[in-house]
DNA sequence: CGTTTCATTGAGTGCGATCAAGCCGTGTGG
DNA sequence: CCACACGGCTTGATCGCACTCAATGAAACG
């Protein structure tokens, strides 16, 4: 019996609707494409469902009023997002590069197989530490501190030598709260301290690992 | 519900226990009180146990191997604390009042009762939405505006007219990601625009919530 | 090849940190 | 009861880091 009915499926995306691809008829969940910059779901929209990275990166933004951007979390194959305990998205979604991705009918999945459960508190729980974490790298540390402890960051979840950042200049600003020019610079003055180097400026490689360890404690 | 309901507290007391509980008490956990600037726990301490505030306030901090000193949240009676996923506490916390406190075993909570279970999901799940929220706020707000939203904040959780501050002003800073000069000037100017007032350094009252909501969007 | 978008670099400004006094409530001992 | 010390809070003066504004450089794209 199929979790998802295939309504749900047309929901996403709007116009140029996501493909279905293939779902095994024992599968919890369905699997869904998502092409680059697609909006997975949007911000205040209904909150039912609960998504998992296949493959692809995820990004989450939040719109304030006054139109300051802000990026909540960049998500990486196997881990959860859309996490939440209200009725509707405080974030939105959108596809950083193209991905697939699982969806999981959020209720039934909570209140369903203990064990699933135990594994969506599991990622709730980490999600908590990660964003405990970013608290105090927004609140107590410097702009070369921030950019250094998001590269190593980086380079630990998207392993690959070199490491590739999927997103540009101005999600790594929103996501450490800072601006596209103090990125950049503090990039620049990473290099110039032969702690990475670039050779795109989606490409790096981490030299002294053990010194940008040491800088964040 | 009831085993873990805000009126818990009855179950223990020896005084008329109106509940049913369908479960022996030693399975819930045990009451404990601290004096005001008790620790609870201490970081890097083994965490098997988990926490909830019954009365009094609670507040968690860290150490950075700098000295920078990082507040992780306060805790008014009703809510969880100490929950996570590893093995060690990445926070200590003590008791910024006279505390009550109930103490559970965190394998037997997670491991039970489905609906405990749930409850724990959903604690933990409400302490990311305040880390998401409070990310927004030190990545993306000015000073005035971070002291501006933690006096709403304060106000929401400990209602009572005048309003009672528990922390002192180092708290608030280290919780901010400010100092205590900026946080003391911050609350001089909010009561200069009529926005607050205060009777105390530890009591307030809030004047024009209306402008203070629209600040934060 | 022109256009657009993104990244980098430079110059100047401002917000919040730092350093340094005062101020005030509280407690303690004479 | 006052004198005094102590810690927490407030206020002032100055400094520096990160923001803003502006221009240039470098890719991506039609």
């Amino acid at each position: 019996m199929s979790l998802l009915g295939p309504h749900v499926v047309q929901t996403f995306g709007g116009g140029a609707a996501p493909v279905a691809v293939d779902r095994p008829p024992g599968e919890v969940g369905a699997r869904l494409r998502f092409p680059r910059d697609e909006e997975i779901f949007a911000q205040d929209e209904e909150a039912d469902l609960l998504y998992r990275v296949i493959c692809g990166v995820v990004r989450t933004t939040r719109l304030a009023n006054d139109g300051r951007r802000h990026v909540g979390d960049f998500y990486y194959p196997g881990e959860f997002f859309g996490l939440q305990r209200g009725e509707t998205h405080r974030f939105s979604a959108e596809a950083l590069t193209d991905c697939e991705v699982l969806v999981l009918r959020r209720a039934r999945a909570i209140d369903g197989d203990p064990v699933v459960q135990r594994l969506i508190w599991e990622a709730t729980s980490q999600e908590l530490e990660r964003a405990r974490e970013r608290l105090m790298l927004l609140g107590r540390r410097t702009a070369f501190e921030r950019v250094a402890g998001f590269l190593l960051d980086a380079a630990g979840r998207a392993d690959g030598d070199p490491v590739e950042l999927p997103m540009g200049r101005q999600d790594i600003a929103d996501y450490l709260g800072l601006t596209v020019e103090t990125v950049s610079r503090m990039i620049t003055q990473l290099q110039a301290d032969g702690a990475v180097t670039f050779l795109d400026c989606r490409h790096f490689r981490i030299l002294r690992r053990a010194a940008l360890a040491q800088l964040l404690g």
